[in-house]
DNA sequence: ATTAAACTTGAACAATCGTTCAAATTCAAA
DNA sequence: TTTGAATTTGAACGATTGTTCAAGTTTAAT
């Protein structure tokens, strides 16, 4: 097994977890999705707790690559934190789930499993930090934003993406949740 | 086992599916945490499916009962969606987790068992409506309030709600979320 | 062609899963 | 006290879980 289908095998992985959630995906499962045999896995990822967390570290890494991307290349702060924020909802490539994938793992393990939903947390808490730098430029280049502590307004910025993302999963329309993106930030980061 | 005794043991199941998730709880955590022995709670709930149906609807239920009776005795409309947004993020009595037990099961059980999801999806639509009324009222009473669509705002709401409770899973303190709810609340349908 | 290291295979393991059901027990009416 | 129905019990079922490992196969250097 060499690098590269390493690592699209634990991204097939990473896809099946999301889905499935970590308790109800089994090893068998695994093995069917990745066509590799018992032993293959364990050697190669360890067992399901060693592959469920490089699947965890993947998906942070995508995310937090494309949010800082998307950021630089735009005409303004308030415009870039815009299109993050598009993006964390509505990312272009395929997804199983509308729910984060770090939110959905944190909201799975935290009682049984510390360990992981530690790490999850980390991957949140580094998205949180680029949102608040994003608000920072926002703050500095915008005469009318508000004037709240912009750890705050991360805070609110990233617990209304995980809102909105929910109800993405509870029906809501993706053409409902997108328009209403733009002035959900704006209300929120400028006064 | 009387109707009481009965209504007991499906909270206690409620409580441990919401700990734990339903696929993390087994039949026997069940059986153990009622002190029944497995005949008699496959003879008093069926099983494991509809133990955790009647576990959803029993969540519903109380959320629902808790947020119209706090709107009906506040001074005013505003005062009574913001006591209501409070009771819905920091519920007086225990709860295993800070997430709300019906986004819980959506989020694990979308792919699994649309039945379940079902279920949960519609006492959350029931939460979303009476938000929409009590928005409604407060469009009615106040003179500053938002010209949005009152369908959108609820939405808005319910959002940042879940978002919210959402983030206090990931490590933010009550005091910080808890101060944030009144301000948040008018900025989205007050202008 | 030989060899040793590296990898792959899949049958098998003990543990645990949701669920059943005949037998034991409890209960209430006569 | 007797009787029949209702409830409770827990051993047991087949299926599935995460994981192992001896045996088989491939790989690459000599």
């Amino acid at each position: 097994m060499n690098e590269t289908s390493r690592a699209v095998a634990i991204e097939k992985a990473m896809l099946l977890f999301w889905k499935n959630g970590y308790a109800a995906t089994t090893m068998r499962d695994i093995q069917r999705c990745l066509d590799m045999r018992p032993g293959s896995v364990y050697s190669a990822f360890g067992g399901k707790d060693e592959l469920y967390e490089k699947s965890l570290r993947l998906y942070s890494d995508m995310v937090l690559t494309n949010i800082c991307g998307n950021f630089e290349v735009a005409s303004s702060a308030i415009e870039g934190l815009i299109q993050s924020v598009n993006f964390i909802i509505f990312p272009n490539n395929y997804r199983p789930s509308h729910i984060c994938f770090l939110v959905k793992s944190v909201t799975e393990l935290e009682s049984a499993s510390p360990y992981l939903t530690g790490i999850a947390l980390n991957g949140l808490e580094f998205v949180r930090v680029e949102l608040e730098r994003q608000i920072e430029q926002v703050i500095k280049e915008d005469k009318n934003a508000q004037k709240q502590d912009k750890t705050e307004l991360s805070i609110l910025v990233q617990s209304q993406i995980i809102g909105l993302k929910t109800m993405l999963s509870l029906g809501c329309s993706e053409a409902q949740i997108g328009g209403m993106v733009s002035g959900m930030i704006r209300k929120i980061v400028l006064s």
